[in-house]
DNA sequence: TTTACTGTCTTATGACAATATGACAGTTAA
DNA sequence: TTAACTGTCATATTGTCATAAGACAGTAAA
């Protein structure tokens, strides 16, 4: 579970460190029912407040991807969308709208936008158990 | 070019008007080179600030999506991406993996992403001309 | 020039977001 | 019980965001 913080890219240190877990349950690198590191742990590694590490792990325990377990810690859920199938999926309809609406403003194309899909797809897929993006961004 | 504000959703009114004319430009339903409402005329139909409207405006500017002609108006722009097609293909790569995070967690497996896509980028082809959304998202 | 339309800048204000400190409560093991 | 660890809550501070009002500047046509 190595992370670390960007302080100039202007997103919140909290968001950084929900994003980072859910990427790395996301691509295997963090399994379900493993334990996430400490709150104050975690805090001084970042260089962050004890409180900033509680906001984001209350977010993800919102969003009901960690449960906590008073006095034990905080631990990753397996299945824990708590949303029906066709819920979920009118969720990423729009998720994809927008990410289309990018491509668009973009100028990549139908094709393209495919190929880089598939692309990331497969990335993840290798599960290479890094911090961050699951396989490194060819710039 | 019509238009329409949630004012219980959170998302500020500046960035729904955003949102909305990028959406337009990529269905095809405001053509480059189209003038776009008037700052005060649009801004007494969604009756809010014309302030509001003038910073959606000089975001969408900032972003290369349209310009401004002083004393005529805002116009759309043809091929506004000032990026390589390298670094806008980065910039996609990223996104994609946003999107392929929150489909981890909404428990949605790759073939059905896939299809999802498909769907989506075939609604985009129809160019309903709509506001919002380019087709009508089944719930 | 005048009028009426474009967008722009400056400044103000209210709300909220992000972070920080201190006191607190549950769990485990010595 | 005590000590050391877990996370939590209440609260305060700081800064930024979203919105708004007024004055301003460029353009076009009568």
């Amino acid at each position: 579970m190595l992370m670390h913080l960007n302080f100039n890219s202007g997103q919140p240190a909290y968001l950084q460190v929900v994003d980072q877990i859910k990427t790395a349950a996301a691509s295997g690198s963090l399994q379900a029912g493993e334990i996430l590191p400490g709150i104050r742990p975690l805090a001084e590694q970042l260089r962050i407040n004890r409180n900033t590490v509680a906001k984001a792990y209350a977010e993800l325990e919102s969003q009901g991807i960690i449960e906590t377990q008073p006095g034990k810690g905080c631990f990753l859920i397996k299945n824990h969308s708590p949303f029906t199938r066709e819920v979920r999926r009118k969720i990423l309809r729009e998720e994809i709208d927008a990410l289309l609406v990018k491509a668009h403003h973009l100028q990549v194309e139908k094709e393209e936008l495919l190929n880089l899909v598939n692309e990331r797809l497969a990335a993840f897929g290798k599960k290479t158990g890094s911090h961050g993006t699951p396989a490194s961004n060819p710039a």
